[in-house]
DNA sequence: CGCACGGTTGACCTGTATCAAGCCGGGTGG
DNA sequence: CCACCCGGCTTGATACAGGTCAACCGTGCG
């Protein structure tokens, strides 16, 4: 089968929809693995990285990032049950993470965006328990945990850095459980393109404009919901002139209205 | 009273219904402050360390905990805004941990028993972003995070034992999405119940028998339901002889039949 | 002893799922 | 280059799980 083509680990997987198209990349991915680069220089380096070291500490901590890697639309940064050695720093492009159970269900468990941090679940088992989808193009800093760990024993901030990185993760998750378990659609949708855009905002792109990357279905997946009611919630949002939909853009009209949305229900419940 | 005859672990929690026998103990509680006890020692270490140290790191693993602290049934170990400063190992007694919306709202976030870690919300903004509410009477152990990191840069055993636990909690939080996002009422009843007995065996309890120490309305915040479904669906299983209910104390009759529940309900959705 | 809180149960309502049909846009093959 | 096809999306009709409101009960606490 063409995937057996890919010598590092990672195959397409969307050779179900795209089987042509794929196997003409599949060569090119590889050779960008080589790819060596400093985190001293990267632009998003105040996503990854804590502030404020020193050029010494910084020369530690470029050491961190081993390599990086292409990963093609609708290819996997990793999957359930693969060994874990690595976290990956998003340089560009955009991934879901989705869990899975036997039973055929799965559930998107967060969408991550270039300057975030993925593969944190694989850390206490060896093992990841998630897949890490690319939505679009992209390309990750590969960090291998153990160099991680062992510059972190001499860095404190990186260390601090690493803590503060996986609390974050927790401290949003609770988040994502107040949504579901607390809020109705409209709610659910509102909070996710405000969050939405607020992240985009912080990496320099429009508070008021933007393109999703993902499907109606892995929408509703992220939210608990059915891509049916995602759909019908960005219509009711449209006839309320809150924003305006075509496709995949999205564009923000009346930012409070959602706000509103997300945080008012309580007359209610 | 007669609970008190049971000499391993179990307290009677209930305390609450004591008050005098409680007050008698509250000078002890401010003196236990300064009680001094080694991990070394605790029956708990294998769920709070790492395994496997020698005694000269275990010497220093030691220096984690700086002291003890009970805490009441109904108080609370910290709470959200609170600035952070440590991480608390549970000793003995059972909290949960909530977050809550501007708007009344809020969410159980997690249930925490013996040899659990709690407050690793508060490390990414240096406040905690959570309550903590003790369940029945606890005593946890206190661990500075300033001396966990100073510490785990020495020991890197413990260093990657504080990223396990802080994957670990990702990949439980993971699982709670998914039982959010895509099981109905019985199937989120039936996997909790399963976790806690599972949970609970591990620690030497039955397999079968569980007292809950949360009410209906606390075990409907965490699983996104109303206390009235919690109770319905307890009624159910009744019903149906997959467990005995009488007030918190449940028995599971058919820990099979639950297990069912929760995988196979695919054939719906 | 009595109150209050937690829990149960019933009747009814509603938000979201489900099922189904049709549309739109982009990529493919003729 | 155009027609077609397919995946993603929208919209409608209907079903139903779970929410809501309300009454009542038990039990443990003051």
């Amino acid at each position: 089968m063409s995937a057996s083509s890919t010598p590092t680990a990672r195959q397409p997987a969307a050779a179900k929809a795209l089987p042509t198209s794929d196997i003409a990349h599949i060569p090119i991915q590889d050779a960008s693995s080589t790819f060596r680069v400093a985190c001293s220089n990267c632009n998003l380096r105040e996503l990854c990285l804590p502030v404020g070291l020193s050029s010494e500490q910084m020369e530690r901590v470029d050491d961190v990032v081993a390599v990086r890697r292409k990963i093609k639309r609708g290819g996997m940064l990793f999957r359930n049950g693969e060994a874990f050695t690595s976290l990956y720093a998003i340089r560009t492009g955009f991934f879901k993470t989705c869990v899975a159970t036997e039973d055929g269900r799965d559930q998107v468990t967060g969408f991550q965006m270039a300057g975030e941090i993925i593969g944190l679940d694989g850390i206490v088992n060896d093992h990841h328990s998630c897949d890490a989808v690319a939505l679009e193009d992209a390309e990750v800093c590969v960090m291998p945990f153990d160099r991680i760990e062992e510059i972190s024993r001499e860095v404190t901030a990186l260390q601090h850095h690493v803590h503060k990185i996986m609390s974050r993760e927790i401290v949003r998750e609770h988040g994502v459980m107040l949504l579901l378990g607390s809020m109705r659609a409209e709610e659910r949708l509102a909070a996710f393109l405000l969050n939405l855009v607020q992240r985009l905002h912080a990496r320099g792109f429009s508070q008021s404009e933007l393109v999703l990357r993902m499907t109606r279905e892995e929408i509703g997946s992220y939210l608990g919901l059915k891509l049916e009611t995602v759909s019908r919630t960005f219509s009711k949002f449209v006839e309320e002139g809150i924003v305006e939909v075509k496709q995949r853009h999205v564009r923000i009209q009346d930012p409070e209205a959602l706000k509103r949305i997300v945080n008012s229900q309580q007359e209610f419940r």
